[in-house]
DNA sequence: TTTCTTACA
DNA sequence: TGTAAGAA
């Protein structure tokens, strides 16, 4: 499939598809009028992409993990080097950090509709 | 019509 | 990231 189809496929804009594949984080066939042609596989390939920088990692980062989260989760041993698992184990805590984060600050915004609707109707 | 690249906001 | 320009 061309560049347009996988835009719709993933949610992704085209430009944002190129990006991802500027910063090495997907990959295309080119056909013979240049185009970008794609595989089945792109569109979770994407996904798994999103989901990651949806997770707050960086771009360069997701390179480097790619390998071994990749789909077929067909353990890549060679690419557990020490400094790959030094790597993970790093996001991996900044992940609970922001999972913290996160879990504080919608339980403040609970909290307080929580107290609002309590109050509905209450005079003032 | 769709995509490509490059460049600017 | 979006959008624009010029070409295929």
């Amino acid at each position: 499939m061309r560049i347009g189809e996988l835009s719709e496929r993933t949610g992704t804009s085209r430009r944002l598809l190129r990006y991802y594949e500027e910063q090495g984080l997907i990959v295309s066939q080119r056909c013979e009028n240049g185009y970008r042609s794609y595989d089945e596989s792109s569109v979770d390939r994407v996904g798994q992409v999103r989901g990651l920088l949806d997770a707050g990692l960086p771009t360069r980062i997701i390179k480097q993990i790619l390998p071994c989260l990749d789909k077929p989760r067909v353990i890549h041993f060679r690419d557990a080097t020490p400094e790959m698992l030094a790597l993970l184990e790093h996001e991996r805590d900044r992940m609970t950090e922001r999972a913290n984060f996160l879990l504080r600050n919608r339980d403040a915004i609970s909290a307080y509709l929580d107290e609002v609707r309590a109050n509905a109707g209450a005079p003032r």
